[in-house]
DNA sequence: GTCTATAACCGGATAGAC
DNA sequence: GTCTATCCGGTTATAGAC
């Protein structure tokens, strides 16, 4: 691997361990094994090489998402599994935690790669969830904006919960009452 | 105003705009009109000074949503009203914002505000609940637990979603899908 | 109780050798 | 392409005068 992977790699692992604003560029030279000098002959600096990890991990995690997904499946069933996956919600979302920092929420750079990355995940969902409408497994009237946005929210705001309990109980807690509630998407029985 | 009360003034509303870390004592005291000799004598230093703020804007937020509540009103709507609460998306949730940030969960006091401020929302939303399905308004096997932990992690990741897209609409969209699907919890009409 | 001066340290970036 | 030495600015904290 090159020094410049290994330096976007080493920058990803900080970023999801410390946020961008807490960690240095020392720190990560340090991770990777390298120098300043590597790091200022392949970046502009640290928010170049942060922009760098954080698109490499945005497509990672959205590829990893639409992979694991079996479109044959109800679209309820779909939506759940997704719920069902396996965060790690001590350490928060890789993407969805850095947002909070007003470092990069100012450089447009940093936030539009937070912003596509939901987008995506949101589209997603909500094109999920129209297939099930189109088939009849849910309600003509469901809003499916509101439902996608919600099931987004709803993981998010659970890494929140798990941080600020130091527990992954709340998270899982929040997704289960998701799953359920989610059942008010559903076409009526005849 | 004292200017001890100045100091945790300033510090709440530094927080809100910046978080702990991207928040220093000099731009504190900018702010408080106080010399930094001020400080030290009220406080130890800043996180002393900040677990003085976090505290005071976690109850003026408990009281806030408790004050604003009607008990008289059936359970779901009493749950929508507090979804349906003039959120500022785009500052973030006052508390819950704090909790991304790597010295704050690092620091059982400051991390602590949170836990508990959120513990004290979750079990309210909960009770009220519990109140509905006694009366007989929600299914009697409704899981009251997960869906409060449901309602706070949606407002919570709303607000992350909003800073993401820097748009207040989808941390909207996810409260209307939250409040939609509450509707799983009522009981069969008969 | 409040002030200013200063210490000790760390952040991000640059210079220039190899 | 990579290294080390160095600069400048800002951070938290302390000292000591008023």
């Amino acid at each position: 691997m090159s020094t410049r992977d290994d330096l976007v790699e080493a920058t990803a692992e900080l970023l999801r361990e410390r946020g961008y604003s807490a960690t240095s560029p020392a720190r990560i030279l340090e991770r990777a094994g390298a120098g300043q000098g590597s790091m200022y002959h392949h970046f502009h600096g640290k928010a170049d090489l942060a922009r760098a990890a954080m698109e490499h991990v945005a497509a990672v995690m959205t590829e990893a998402v639409e992979s694991e997904d079996d479109p044959s499946l109800p679209a309820l069933d779909r939506i759940r599994a997704f719920l069902a996956r396996e965060w790690d919600p001590l350490l928060g979302c890789r993407i969805g935690r850095l947002v909070q920092d007003a470092e990069v929420v100012g450089d447009d750079d940093l936030r539009g790669i937070a912003d596509r990355y939901f987008t995506h995940l949101e589209d997603w969902i909500a094109d999920v969830l129209e297939v099930g409408r189109a088939a009849g497994e849910l309600r003509g009237d469901a809003d499916t904006r509101a439902a996608a946005a919600m099931v987004v929210a709803v993981v998010q705001g659970g890494f929140v919960l798990a941080r600020a309990h130091q527990d992954v109980a709340t998270q899982q807690a929040a997704i289960r009452g998701a799953s359920l509630a989610l059942g008010a998407l559903r076409a009526r029985e005849h």
